[in-house]
DNA sequence: CTATACGTCCCACATCATGGGATGGTAGAG
DNA sequence: CTCTACCATCCCATGATGTGGGACGTATAG
């Protein structure tokens, strides 16, 4: 106990499960590299000097400076001249690399398979390919109903409740666009208006259903998935019979569908700030 | 000296410089984070096991473990179900993060200002907008020779050194159109072989000559600035009165040139994988 | 079944990180 | 100019911290 005196001092007499019960799971071992990770993650806020670094972290300016030097060292940071700290190039490699290695459908899949199991329904992933909802992957539900969705196809973005999340983010000229284009190519006859009213409410929930427009007697909530710029990249959704789904149902799913989708966004780094 | 029987285990008894000389200029007080971002580091080429993390590291799997258990925690890295250890969702946002702080020219200030001063030249900085050159900064050099360029600038990209250092990478279609405009647009006139053979000879080198052909009696070196894709975002150049310029002197600058513009790259996130 | 390889967990020991404080440089106020 | 304030950097005695050998449970293969 001879650091930072503030709440969260390790404790060198009491029950470690305080600590435990604290900081969540971390089984403590790696001080260091935490502290270090701490560092990092203070400089993102931009240029800041090391007292202050050291004062926001609750760590003497002895272990800032030796923590912060060995990031530079690495080039995990950079010192801007009379500014302070910065973010480093490294972070930019490991970033992009990072980019290349997430695959969408592997990153998802867990995920989907518990929206799955707590829904007993099937559930979708999808993104936009030009101006069609490209099926991703697929979880059957326990339900004993037809879906005839298969991974690889492709369905109209304005009449699937995935599509309907895809386009959350667009304005009103690719909206009707698309409209348009879908109606007239088969899709199950909405007026505009209707159609149009019902996507501004989407928006402001954050998700989209589908109320039998794509399928007769299927029902779905979708939401988007966004990468680590808040752009929309994908989408997912559940999807069930008619029966099982009837309006009450569809609210309650929300919660869920949205906060999988958060979650999926997160694995992609999205931290929740889409202005910017 | 109980850890890694491998080549660089530490020494307890000898000269503590023998670590200083071999790490470069790490002072040591860090192994942890070191250590931890070795881990990190050494997941970029793919999902590993966590045997092989060890071995590859020369560290013991506890050790490893505990490491990337915390860089798992933090979100650093992930874990692909039977593949092994991956880059986590953390280094997208923190990746994103130091784009959104970085600034080209600030970054390369210090560089380009080494630069004016081991070549006593005037050195520009540039970026490609549109179908021009614009000029982003500037040092000046020692020697009493006017170059009336100025921050803001706008030049030929066909017709200047920084404005073919920028074009490096592009198509001949790209190259012939270009050429055409600004041959168009009143630049030196210079026949169509001749510029596209002197190019295809840049691309080789990696590295551009401005040959008096944007400003009588101004000759100049220069070559290209990647970012973490590779891809083309800037150039540097260095200028100066052809008189100071003949064409071993352009030779020998090549190498500095060069240098100083892959390490602004570096700063940039590039790590010399163009391909991929 | 046994064998191999995986991630995980535990704990005594001593190596390593810690932080108080000293140092040198730079900027601004008086 | 001096004095003060704040910056990053460096040093070193102390003990808290990270270490690695080894045990454990489980999954995949032979």
């Amino acid at each position: 106990m001879e650091h930072a005196p503030s709440i969260d001092s390790r404790n060198g007499d009491g029950e470690s499960d305080e600590a435990d019960a604290r900081a969540g799971k971390v089984p403590a071992g790696s001080q260091t590299l935490l502290r270090g990770l701490d560092v990092l993650e203070a400089v993102v806020a931009g240029p800041v000097s090391l007292s202050d670094l050291a004062g926001g972290l609750g760590l003497t300016r002895s272990t800032t400076h030796r923590l912060a030097n060995a990031l530079i060292e690495r080039r995990y940071l950079a010192m801007a001249p009379g500014r302070g700290y910065q973010l480093g190039p490294k972070l930019l490699e490991l970033g992009f690399r990072a980019q290349q290695q997430i695959d969408l459908v592997q990153v998802a899949r867990s995920r989907l398979e518990h929206l799955a199991d707590r829904s007993e329904d099937t559930v979708h992933l999808g993104v936009r390919d030009g101006d069609r909802a490209l099926y991703l992957d697929k979880i059957a539900g326990r339900r004993r109903i037809a879906i005839s969705s298969r991974v690889g196809d492709r369905h109209p973005l304005t009449a699937t409740g995935l599509g309907k999340a895809l386009l959350i983010d667009e304005p009103r000229a690719a909206w009707e666009a698309l409209f348009a284009a879908d109606q007239a190519g088969g899709a199950v006859p909405i007026a505009w208006d209707v159609w149009h009213d019902r996507m501004q409410g989407y928006v402001q929930v954050g998700r989209a259903f589908d109320l039998e427009e794509n399928e007769d007697q299927i029902r779905c909530v979708a939401a988007p998935v966004r990468d680590v710029t808040g752009r929309v990249v994908g989408a997912l959704s559940v999807s069930s019979a008619a029966q099982y789904m009837d309006d009450r149902r569809m609210e309650a799913l929300t919660r869920d569908v949205v906060e999988t989708a958060r979650q999926v966004s997160e694995d992609l780094g999205w931290s929740g700030n889409s202005p910017r």
